[in-house]
Parts: C-alpha cells; sequence; structure tokens
RNA sequence: GUCCCGUUCGUCUAGCCAGGCCUAGGACACCGGGUUUUCAUCCCGGCGACAGGAGUUCAAAUCUCCUACGGGAUGCCA
C-alpha cells in the first residue's frame, strides 16, 4: 500500500509549452486520482538560461490551469530542496556510492558511468569514428503504455562534467530515488534514454520506479511536420491565457491530448476527470493539438457560466479594450452579457461583438451599411421607427412593448409583420447585420440610446 | 548507420490485450438544409479512415511477419 509519489520535472525555458503541461497535468490527475503526492522539482542545472521569470512564467501556467503541487517550490516538503541547482550535497553522496561500487571512472576531467559487460572497439556511423563499446546486458522496461521493451547501452557515459555539473540522467535519477517517486510519468523523447536510467537503478541496488511514456504532441499537419515546438501558433499556455480562454476548458482539451474516459464524454469538470483518468487510458500514438477543438471545448464551458461568473471573465476583456471603465455598472453589465453569452463561441470576440452596448463610437459594417441604405428609403423608414419608438415611454421600455410598438408600425403601414424595419433598425443601434436578438437587444441599449441612434442613421442617410 | 517507439475519417479518437455484435462508433472541422424575419447559437443531413503486402483462421481493424512512412535515442542539452 505503498503510496504513489509522481513528479513533475521542468526546466525553466521562459515557455510553459503544451507538451509540458500536458505532462505536468497527467502526473497530477494520476496523483489526484489515486490520491497520492504530486512533486513539483525544478531542473535549474543550465545556468545559464534559468532565470526567475522563467521560473515564474512556469509557476503562473501551473497555477492558471489549476495544478497545485504538494511538495516544491514556495511550499517545500519533506524531500528537498526542490531545485537541483541546491541539491549538490546529495549528488556527491550518491556519486560516492558508484564510485564504492567501482562503477565510474574519470576521462578528460569528466567523470562516465561504466557499464558492466565485454568491451570492443567498432566503427561508428554516427560519430564517424573507432569507438569503444560495451556489450551490456539488455534492459528490460515494464512501460505502463507501452508494454515491454527491451533496449541495451552500449556505451559508457558522462554523469558529472568536467566543470563538476552533473548531467541530467545522473540527477534525474537521483533525484527520482531521494524523493521516492514510484511513478515517472514523460514524454515519449526519454523513452530510449530509459536504458540508462535503469541501469543507474541497479547500480544504486534501487528497484525503478513504474515507466509510462506519453505520445509525443506533433504540430498541426498544416504548419508543418515533426513535434510541435514553441515557436508554433497555438504551442504555448501563455497564449491560451492572452486570448482569454477559460483555463478549465484549455486544461480539458490538453487532458483529451492522448487521453480519454472510454466512453464519449469530452466536455468533463476536473472532478469527472480525476474519477476517469488512469495511466492505461493513453494512447500510444502521437497526437496533434487541434486549436479549433479546444475553441469549442471552450465555448461549451462559457456557455454553461452563469452570467454572473461570465461577467467576472468578461469585465477584464473590455476593460483592456477601453469599453467599460473599472467601475461599471455590474447589474449593466450583466444585462449586456446575459443576451449576448449564448450567441458568443469566445471571450476574445466579446469586444467586437457587444461594443455598441458601451459607446455610440463604434465601426459601421460597410457591406451592411450599403446593402441597407441603398434600399429604398432609409431616411424615412429610420423616422418612422423613431416615431414609434419614442411612444414608448423609458418605464415601460422592454420587450413587450417594444414588440407591441412594431406592430403597430406594421399595421399603419399595412403590414402584416414589421419585418420592413428590422435591418435598418438593427444596423442604425449596432452598426452590424448580426447580433444578439433583436428586441432584448433594443430593451438593453435603451431608450435614449435607440433614439439617438436611430436619428443618427437618419441624417447620414439623407445627407 | 545502429537501436527503440509509433501508424483507424482532414484532426482528436472508440474498437485492438481476451478475433466474429464493425456494411468501423463518437467529437471537431468542412459542406448542404432547417429554425431563428438578425446571427456567430441551435437542430437535421452529408462527406470521410483500419498505411501497404503476406501469413494464421471458418472468420482479422483486432494475432504473426515483412515493407513503407512518421517520431525518438545515439550530447560533457534537458
Amino acid at each position: 500500500m505503498s503510496e504513489v509519489r509522481v513528479r513533475f520535472a521542468p526546466s525553466p525555458t521562459g515557455f510553459f509549452h503544451i507538451g509540458s503541461a500536458r505532462t505536468a497535468l497527467f502526473n497530477w490527475l494520476y496523483a489526484r486520482h489515486t490520491g497520492g503526492k504530486f512533486i513539483l522539482r525544478i531542473e535549474d542545472t543550465d545556468a545559464a538560461r534559468n532565470t526567475e521569470e522563467a521560473l515564474e512564467v512556469l509557476l503562473k501556467g501551473m497555477r492558471w490551469l489549476g495544478m497545485d503541487w504538494d511538495e516544491g517550490p514556495e511550499i517545500g516538503g519533506d524531500h528537498g530542496p526542490y531545485f537541483q541547482s541546491q541539491r549538490s550535497e546529495i549528488y556527491k553522496e550518491y556519486l560516492a556510492k558508484l564510485e564504492a561500487a567501482g562503477r565510474t571512472y574519470e576521462q578528460e576531467g569528466a567523470t562516465f558511468f561504466k557499464l558492466e559487460g565485454e568491451r570492443y572497439t567498432e566503427f561508428d556511423e554516427y560519430h564517424g569514428k573507432e569507438i569503444e563499446k560495451v556489450k551490456a546486458a539488455p534492459v528490460e522496461i515494464d512501460d505502463a503504455i507501452r508494454g515491454k521493451v527491451v533496449r541495451a547501452e552500449s556505451r559508457d557515459f558522462v554523469i558529472v562534467r568536467s566543470d563538476g555539473s552533473p548531467t541530467f540522467h545522473f540527477v534525474n535519477v537521483v533525484d527520482d530515488i531521494a524523493m521516492g517517486i514510484t511513478h515517472v510519468i514523460r514524454g515519449e523523447d526519454h523513452l530510449s534514454n530509459t536504458s540508462k536510467h535503469v541501469e543507474l537503478f541497479n547500480a544504486f541496488g534501487v528497484k525503478p520506479p513504474q515507466f509510462a511514456h506519453l505520445p509525443l504532441i506533433l504540430k498541426d499537419p498544416k504548419m508543418g511536420k515533426g513535434k510541435m515546438s514553441k515557436r508554433d501558433k497555438g504551442a504555448l499556455i501563455e497564449e491560451y491565457e492572452e486570448r482569454y480562454f477559460l483555463p478549465a476548458a484549455v486544461r480539458n482539451a490538453i487532458a483529451l491530448l492522448g487521453w480519454n474516459p472510454g466512453d464519449d464524454r469530452e466536455v468533463m469538470d476536473i472532478g469527472e476527470i480525476i474519477e476517469a483518468f488512469d495511466i492505461k487510458d493513453i494512447q500510444k500514438g502521437a497526437a496533434r493539438f487541434d486549436e479549433a477543438k479546444t475553441a469549442h471545448i471552450n465555448f461549451q464551458y462559457l456557455k454553461e457560466l452563469p452570467v454572473e461568473t461570465y461577467a467576472w471573465f468578461a469585465r477584464p476583456v473590455l476593460t483592456a479594450k477601453g469599453l467599460i471603465a473599472e467601475d461599471h455598472s455590474e447589474d449593466h453589465l450583466q444585462r449586456v452579457l446575459a443576451i449576448c453569452q449564448e450567441k458568443i463561441t469566445s471571450l476574445e470576440a466579446l469586444p467586437e461583438f457587444c461594443g455598441y452596448f458601451f459607446t455610440d463610437d463604434y465601426p459601421e459594417d460597410e457591406k451592411t451599411k450599403n446593402k441597407i441604405l441603398k434600399k429604398g428609403e432609409p431616411a424615412e423608414l429610420a423616422g418612422q421607427v423613431k416615431d414609434a419608438l419614442s411612444k414608448v415611454e423609458a418605464g415601460d421600455w422592454n420587450v413587450a412593448s417594444l414588440d407591441a410598438a412594431f406592430n403597430a408600425l406594421a399595421t399603419a403601414h399595412d403590414q402584416e409583420k414589421p419585418f420592413r424595419w428590422w435591418p435598418l433598425t438593427r444596423f442604425a443601434v449596432s452598426g452590424v447585420s448580426s447580433g444578439p436578438d433583436f428586441l432584448p437587444m433594443l430593451e438593453v441599449l435603451g431608450r435614449d440610446c435607440v433614439l439617438r441612434r436611430l436619428e443618427r442613421v437618419g441624417a447620414s442617410a439623407a445627407s
């Protein structure tokens, strides 16, 4: 009944890539699913590119996606420190164990790990020269995703560089041992390295953890071949944050990259995902990140939000564009959003979609303008609507009264329905031909605003 | 070069381990129609895949082998 202990061990690069986020998420989900511990360990051995800012990007990304850690930076834990740059004493200790066991040797100032097996020299195509190789016994890896993988190492490898700094393979294994990691869930690019790691575990006399190698995330085929890199559009978590995606939706989309609950569910709340998550359901083949699908999931989340919450997310989007002030009336904001929420698929598009509710200075769609103003007698029609709506008192300005006013207008002109006046009116008050439902839109805009804009369009059409 | 991993609709995938219920299911995208006298919502429909070959079997998307393609490792990067 040993407790599950998993870790996410990123190297802070200044970016939080979707692939890293997926690795982090799967570890986190597994910990939460099993009631185990999720450890965040920072692999900051490459001093040159590890900065405070780079770490901040990472931690911010983790928090934005709602992943918390049980041990790691800022909160500590019983197996710290959680920065590799601060663990050199531990590495020295473990290096001594390997030395004592006679599994190391020095060459050109660097410390090598010595493989066991018959030695021979051979011309190596890749290196283009004769090199020493070792016939080491094949290592058997029981991978939770790929099954049994057998691979033999053939060369000794560096564990401490000539400048005294330990290498990735070494510190990774040492830390996993020292931190009591039970499951190593990581990208497939490490699968071939795993034989090195198992050699090291064996040399320390420690049973290796359960490995699970995740398929890679490839770039959108339209963008080219190969795995997704940080330069690809949509590859960075920051991008979704900036575009006002809901973190829960992005997390849901990432969870679906190479995993599914085994049934048709796609949009799931985090509790459901945690409950359903299991390593054995992870895909073997590489996946491609689909932005359109992420946008769709995002919309599903957006639709379900209570209007209060929707407004909480929408307010910063609108203030950023200068459409509303910081202290803009919450009631008014919610009345606007209530009629827009079901129509619009992303928060990013919100300013364009509903800007005219907040300012008179909104763009007019040229196509719509030409179509509507060229047809019939725009100035006359606008005047008729204005007269009809003027009869509705401010205190009575609601959908029912507006409907009645339009119908009265139709009747007065021998029309069965007021359709003739709608498109022009919509254009007059919003500058576009589409938007929220018509009458609710007028109601929310308010009497003064609607009459003012009708007058304006009437004047501009007449000129 | 050598070694390792992978390959189902354009994309994400179900099915594969325990072969028949698969004329291969769902979702996104796309296309068409409808509702909404706006519309980006919504509804209906369509398009569309087992990489190729050989073998095992009464029967293969499912098992075996080969080939092709994709990816990874082979770093004093992580």
